[in-house]
RNA sequence: GGGUGGAUGGCAGAGUGGCCUAAUGCACCUGACUGUAAAUCAGGCGUCUUCGGACUUCGGCGGUUCAAAUCCGUCUCCACCCA
């Protein structure tokens, strides 16, 4: 067995891996030239992937290439479940057709990452929209209420007397059931997952399939760092602009550079190394570290050039604060308008008074030059120059 | 089926007749600092404004009152408990 082989299979059973379930049996197995099912699992709740996601998408991609086959399954059916897994409430039920919507954009994004070619993709109402109640019942009668409510979030919300539906109860048995479907030797997922994912093996037992190896990711902090989560706003899509993306990644707290060199690249582990000791003994600035990484992560979902183009316009626009080369041009509606409408039409401010607190706060420039008089008006004359407003919003006046 | 407690700004959450555009925290915006940040600090955070103010908001509708987020009626929705 070749060292090289033994080295890449350690890195992806430890690399941002949080737990695996049977190493030893999984390392055996991936050692063993076997080709895998390797399922993975996306509930179309938002139209967008996360930075979070891909981390077990980046880790389906070193197992892809090692000729494993990727099953990723679209949780179209549990998807108007709801999980409670990773949520502190109960979870809105969604509409079929919104769960069709953001599923569309899916392979796409996972495009990004993996050979969607290779991949194989199923829908879980393809099974679980057959199965009748005597079916169900057999697979409820797999786990016992104290198991589901033992779950840390579920605990919690029983003490805080908030509502949990009986309907969330079948969720675990609903993934743990796509294992059976696809019949899956491993399956990956993040630590908020564990129940669910445990359910699959439990599950597989149960219709005489050997009880899939577990892989568990570790969850990444948001750029607030909090929790990445859709519904906190925190979240570095894969279908950001190359700009905003680098920007997001840049408005991170230094603390989270590492991690995220770790989980959302594939920068080698000792290069790694070498900046956090460089870091710890300020032999390194953190912020060229970061605008490292944040053009490593681009250049992942973008594309090289792409990411350098993103990088020189932070820089120019960020670190010298010059006005970017190119500036998006916003006509007047009209041959002469307040500084306060155009901004508004503009999309600059949302309303007259929040134009006039941006002005009043010193946060409005046209050319470089300090807009102080909220009633300025704009005629031909300032056809060209260009309005900043805060720190990154910028359109260019044409009449 | 019965009972109890609820619904307040983007979210959480105070307020139970006038001092309520409504505390506080989070999120957000602007400025300062900086490494671009984070942290910190200052200001802001309904709309309109001739900058004096004016108008609108506390689940919906209706009422009492000089005055209602607050009291009454009703409707809608939600949670918990008992059976």
């Amino acid at each position: 067995m070749n060292k090289d082989l033994e080295n890449k299979i350690d890195e992806i059973l430890t690399r941002g891996v949080n737990e695996v379930i049977k190493k030893d049996h999984l390392k055996e197995r991936l050692l063993s030239g076997e080709k895998l099912r390797i399922k993975f699992g996306i509930d179309p709740t938002s139209p967008y992937l996360h930075l979070g996601r891909a981390i077990a998408l980046l880790k389906l991609k070193d197992l892809q290439e090692l000729g494993h086959k990727i099953v990723i399954i679209i949780g179209d059916f549990t998807g108007v479940i709801g999980d409670s897994s990773d949520k502190e409430s109960e979870r809105p039920i969604l509409e079929k057709k919104t769960v069709e919507k953001n599923l569309k954009t899916y392979k796409d994004q996972i495009g990004k990452i993996l050979d969607v070619d290779k991949v194989k993709f199923h829908r879980n109402s393809e099974w679980l929209k057959n199965l009748d109640y005597e079916e169900i019942s057999k697979q409820a009668d797999i786990f016992s209420l104290a198991e589901f409510i033992a779950r840390d979030n579920i605990k919690k919300r029983l003490k805080d007397d908030s509502r949990i539906s009986l309907r969330e109860l079948l969720y675990p048995l609903m993934q743990g059931y796509d294992s059976v479907a696809v019949e899956a030797d491993l399956e990956i997922g993040g630590t908020d997952q564990r129940f669910n994912l445990l359910s699959g093996r439990e599950m597989q037992r149960t219709y005489k399939q050997k009880p899939q190896d577990i892989l568990m990711v570790n969850l990444i902090e948001g750029t607030d760092g909090r929790k990445m989560s859709s519904s906190w706003g925190n979240t570095v899509n894969l279908l950001d602009e190359p700009n905003e993306m680098l920007g997001k990644i840049m408005s991170m707290g230094d603390e989270l550079i590492i991690k995220y060199f770790i989980h959302c690249t594939r920068i080698s582990m000792d290069e790694i190394r070498k900046m956090e000791d460089g870091m710890k003994d300020e032999k390194i600035n953190p912020r060229d570290a970061k605008i490292k990484l944040a053009e490593e992560i681009v250049k992942i979902y973008h594309g090289q050039e792409e990411a350098r183009k993103a990088k020189e316009y932070f820089i120019s626009t960020f670190s010298e604060r010059k006005i970017p080369d190119n500036v998006a041009p916003f006509p007047s509606p009209a041959p002469e308008i307040s500084i306060i409408d155009y901004m508004i039409s503009a999309g600059l401010a949302e309303s007259k008074s929040d134009a006039r607190r941006k002005i009043e706060q010193g946060g409005v420039s046209i050319d470089g030059e300090k807009i102080t008089d909220p009633n300025k008006i704009l005629d031909d004359s300032f056809s060209g120059k260009v309005v900043k407003v805060g720190k990154k919003d910028f359109v260019k006046i044409v009449f």
